[in-house]
DNA sequence: ATCGAGTATTTTGCATTCATTTTTTGTCCT
DNA sequence: AGGACAAAAAATGAATGCAAAATACTCGAT
């Protein structure tokens, strides 16, 4: 920025803020790291044009950095690049969603395979722990608590791969489908959020006696169903309406 | 570029080339794939420093298209960026590449499970001959044909998998293991050839019958020892010194 | 000759500028 | 009023400029 500036020149968002603990040495990794939480967050709509003028006054940078962040990001799928036009929040498609579930799916399911070879018997009460936490979840039908120790046994599993590059992706893939996952959790149906307990059951039963290959299987159909409880929501989703108000 | 250009103006390269189909509206596209390919190929040296400068020379561009594609390929894990320091070809330990294996076996695996959801019997009869194809190659010791074919067919089975956002992730992990993975394959050793043909046996067996989790598990497995091959290969090149002269 | 302080050169990161293209606004005509 | 066209405004994409940092180089001391 320059010394004097007429009118809006003074950053909206607190000029580093530094929040939790990343800090990255370079203006562009700040950025990446704020636009792309921003964008994840859902603060633009969906297939909405991505305002570079108004970021960078928002972050107090020039375009330079910012147009590099949006070239990253277009790479990891968040966004899309119109020759001339600008970018625009990627709308997902049913079928991109189906696509990246089976992703999932599929890294979550190595994650399972590969954490039978490495997995202490410490990380695994760990997850037992988390899965007790979960369960009292469900039984009060804590709907957000159930959502986040979820999250964390997931995560669990992925951290026991022992594998910097698989929770590298698995995070990438998960950052574009978050705020779908949310709401497909929410809009879980009463059966198959019991249903889904009982996979976690057999999850947890892999995992103690370290069978990768039955694991993996297990991981594959558990995600499988959220992806069928995801499209099914998405596709039907007047209950909300009906149940909300 | 402009009209007059004084110097050293001229395009090292030609100016688009457009080898092959690929076409970008943008310079930065463009850029970024030939970029992508000039380093995949490996024409500058492990971990060494990435030329800004001479890029943009040997392209004909500015800086600034040119380091928006560095960004996206740091972001793909091919280059690293160093604070003030520039952009150096990501030097890959041998913790990464087996951690870069194992995911590489964990997106085939997943590619072999959808593929037994989807596959036309045409496809499968398109993969045979393939086979047969390698088999011959591997009859005639023929290291090279063998290698470009059981390419085809592993990409074969990802194509048949039917998932756009798994085939991009198999690319660009992939492209990171490239130039390993072919001398990993060059020196396969007599004995762990057959077994590689054994266990694509294997695989069109299960194939054949559509059974996708025991697919998937062959397909790991197979993956597994290919990883195990490179890395040993890796560890001891000394054989490459006393075979070759 | 080797090492190291100090300077010159190059490189890097970001801001700014410029030429196009797109989008918006305004005007006129039916 | 509504639509076609043109001018104005804004945006995008890429090049250039500039300060700070890193690297290379010079020269002197040991």
């Amino acid at each position: 920025m320059k010394s004097t500036i007429p009118d809006t020149g003074v950053p909206i968002a607190p000029p580093a803020q530094n929040g939790g603990d990343r800090q990255e040495a370079s203006l562009h990794g700040e950025i990446l790291l704020r636009l792309r939480d921003y964008v994840v967050e859902g603060n633009i709509p969906d297939g909405a044009r991505v305002p570079e003028r108004r970021l960078c006054e928002m972050f107090g940078i020039s375009r330079t950095p910012l147009r590099e962040a949006l070239k990253v990001l277009a790479a990891e799928g968040l966004i899309e690049l119109l020759p001339n036009r600008g970018a625009r929040i990627r709308q997902l498609s049913q079928r991109d969603l189906e696509e990246l579930f089976d992703v999932m799916a599929g890294l979550e399911s190595l994650a399972g395979r590969l954490a039978c070879e490495a997995i202490t018997d410490e990380e695994i009460t760990a997850i037992e722990q988390l899965h007790y936490e979960m369960y009292g979840h469900y039984l009060h039908r804590d709907m957000h608590g159930y959502f986040q120790t979820n999250q964390r046994i997931h995560e669990s599993i992925v951290a026991a791969a022992r594998n910097e590059t698989l929770k590298t992706a698995y995070a990438n893939f998960a950052g574009r489908i978050r705020r779908v996952r949310y709401s497909a959790n929410f809009a879980r149906k009463r059966q198959r959020w019991a249903e889904a307990m009982r996979e976690h059951e057999a999850i947890l039963d892999a995992l103690r006696r370290r069978a990768g290959s039955e694991l993996s299987d297990i991981l594959f159909q558990h995600l499988r169903n959220k992806r069928t409880a995801a499209i099914e929501h998405l596709t039907e989703p007047q209950e909300d309406a009906a149940a909300a108000p």
